[in-house]
DNA sequence: GTCTATAATCCGATAGAC
DNA sequence: GTCTATCGGATTATAGAC
């Protein structure tokens, strides 16, 4: 019970405790939500399966240490679009830095954005959505400083936000299950970027010709005069 | 061995073919990928595990046969749409189809579009595979005849429903895995409706202003020359 | 055709010896 | 702190009796 016992016994449980963190993460990133078991991971570690139970209590809770460090790592892609020098540059670099994570950790994002459930868990902890949620802050804030620039049209940050996070998330997936098609086969990674890059563009400027936006219109009055507000 | 005793064989054995086949259908529309087992489907049936293997070899034939299933009933609420008048009208029911279909299956929708490997299968056969073409060959016809009638902006008719579906599809998963908010909580199916068509009429009209198309192309002069050409 | 019984693996988690 | 041993559960699939 003196303190130089604790510290010790607290710095070797720490280090301990990172080392199955990192391999959990390691894990995660080569082989997914299913190659995860407790039981693979203790063999990567190099000590048995009960010995994990010290240092974490459950399955679940080291689950919400690996979400939280993906969110992390998730978090220094992104922000290095703040270093971009007017609002464009700064969405188009997040936006540079929102695939490169994906493509870059293709397990990670599908663990992060997947359903807990497929994991095995039953539902987030508050700290772990607040991570969440911090990124979605910092999409809004992208998006807001583009509306006020006079780069984007203007609208619910919030909902605009969705709208492109949608139509990215999309087609990662779309991608990822092997979807995409170009020429005779699926489409290689590079492609893809392309794509992304391409169909990126045609959210920017729309899909719809001013003729089918007007035939729309004319059916729902209420979108027509909020038009003419603008 | 006469010809009556095959026939007699053959008629029970597609018989209960079908009802496993059915009640294994039913319980994906339930339970999902994950609450699927060889086990269950028995129980629901009424009989034991080892005898649904007399009838299907294996579990993943029976789940391509429950995939070809889901594609068939998807393509009914799909082609629906072929009643509108006019391309607009026939781009209209068939996205209404498709969000109806989506929203009234999920767990049959989520299998169709998840990852094989999720519901335990290695890869599908190339003839489950081509009714998802079908569905696709579907899209691009919609799309073309809309951009023929002048109501989409001219371009290759398979990229530009691929920018389309894979926003679709990401509001979707976004929806299901609860990552949706509106006002305190997560949006409610009702608000998911209004915001898929509202979110889908950004898309038409294009999230970005002149500006922002024009500090982009100032940077692309290939597609400053495209534009042009248009 | 259907059953019981069983094989061979996996999993998460725990108890208790050392 | 780590181990062995084990519990209790899941899964797919097969063998052989009826």
């Amino acid at each position: 019970m003196n303190s130089e016992g604790d510290w010790f016994t607290l710095f070797t449980m720490s280090e301990q405790r990172e080392r199955i963190l990192a391999e959990a993460c390691d894990l995660f990133l080569r082989d997914g939500t299913d190659g995860f078991s407790m039981r693979k991971l203790a063999r990567a570690v190099g000590v048995t399966a009960p010995a994990l139970y010290k240092y974490y209590e459950s399955k679940e809770r080291l689950l919400h240490e690996v979400m939280a460090q993906g969110y992390e790592r998730f978090a220094q892609y992104l922000y290095r679009g703040l270093m971009g020098g007017t609002p464009l540059k700064r969405l188009e670099l997040a936006s540079q830095g929102y695939l490169d994570f994906a493509l870059e950790n293709p397990r990670l994002y599908e663990f992060i954005y997947g359903a807990p459930e497929a994991a095995g868990m039953t539902d987030l902890p508050e700290d772990v959505e607040a991570l969440g949620c911090a990124i979605g802050q910092f999409w809004h804030d992208r998006v807001r400083e583009c509306m006020d620039a006079g780069l984007l049209r203007v609208g619910d940050p919030e909902r605009v936000s969705v709208t492109m996070w949608a139509h990215a998330h999309g087609l990662l997936i779309l991608f990822w299950r092997g979807r995409l098609m170009e020429g005779s086969g699926v489409m290689s990674e590079e492609q893809f970027r392309v794509f992304f890059q391409e169909s990126g563009m045609r959210l920017l400027e729309g899909v719809g010709t001013p003729a089918v936006l007007d035939a729309i219109r004319i059916r729902s009055p209420e979108r027509a005069s909020e038009a003419a507000a603008v």
